[in-house]
DNA sequence: CTAAAACCTAGAGTTCTCTCTAGGTCAAGC
DNA sequence: GCTTGACCTAGAGAGAACTCTAGGTTTTAG
């Protein structure tokens, strides 16, 4: 498999992609990929470097909290050729809006969860932390 | 169950917390209260403001990523009493990396989002978008 | 007093995203 | 040529966090 130009196997994207083999064959399964995967003479899987290149975008999607039926939305219309650009940039703009809402969201939580640690540090710091105390004064 | 001094019904807690009363029952099978839950004569539950209280800081909790299994070590160390606030502070302050480091991937992948939004806004305007384009130049 | 709304328990079902298994086949090195 | 490791398919299993169901009891409003 190593002599198809720059063709790939399953194994070797999986190490550059870090997604595991079953993962690969999921997202196939669920149709994640731009155009269907190559086979070998022999039935196994052939990536060329564009697969990799549109996997690392997928774990880019992912790692920011995209559902695997929104990437499967947005393969498709890559995959329905051009024509639908701004169906692709709204969905892209609306991925946008939820990543920042979320890192918004984070941004508050992490503020009551920062005072909380404050307020542990000096009850901790100053051994003063005796009598209950916690999710209220009271408890 | 309005009389007991300032005792709430599941379904009141559930207004006010955003939680449903599913979720409420939930929570307690999985030990996430930090005593337990009183019971009117009749068998239902009556909770009280400081139950309230943890449960909006659940919420905090849960929204910032932490999960069910975190949260109820957390309980316990509050239901074990005084003398273990390290711990606590421990386990909070890990929290809070968790959610700074989520806020920093997010912040990452939000750029390269950023950068596939610019991109497709050009094509689009420009009209330019014609032939394939998008994992990769290329596919 | 009675109907309706709210509550109860135990446990099954759901969704999402994979992961693992079983039972083979294919490919590469010695 | 054979062993070993990588790969194949179809489908079951996992776990996180709920949600819903069934069948029954308790409260509340009128």
């Amino acid at each position: 498999m190593t002599r198809n130009a720059g063709g790939l196997s399953i194994g070797q994207v999986a190490e550059r992609t870090g997604l595991s083999v079953h993962a690969l064959r999921f997202f196939e399964r669920e149709d994640l990929f731009l155009g269907p995967i190559r086979r070998s003479a022999g039935g196994q899987r052939v990536y060329d470097p564009a697969d990799v290149e549109w996997l690392l975008l997928c774990n880019r999607f992912r790692d920011s909290g995209m559902s695997i039926a929104t990437m499967k939305r947005f393969a498709e219309l890559v995959r329905s050729g051009p024509g639908n650009e701004r169906d692709r940039l709204a969905l892209l703009e609306e991925h946008e809006r939820t990543v920042q809402a979320r890192i918004a969201e984070l941004t508050a939580s992490l503020e009551v969860i920062h005072d909380k640690v404050a307020t542990y540090r000096r009850h901790v710091e100053d051994g003063t932390a005796t009598g209950l105390w916690s999710p209220t004064p009271g408890r």
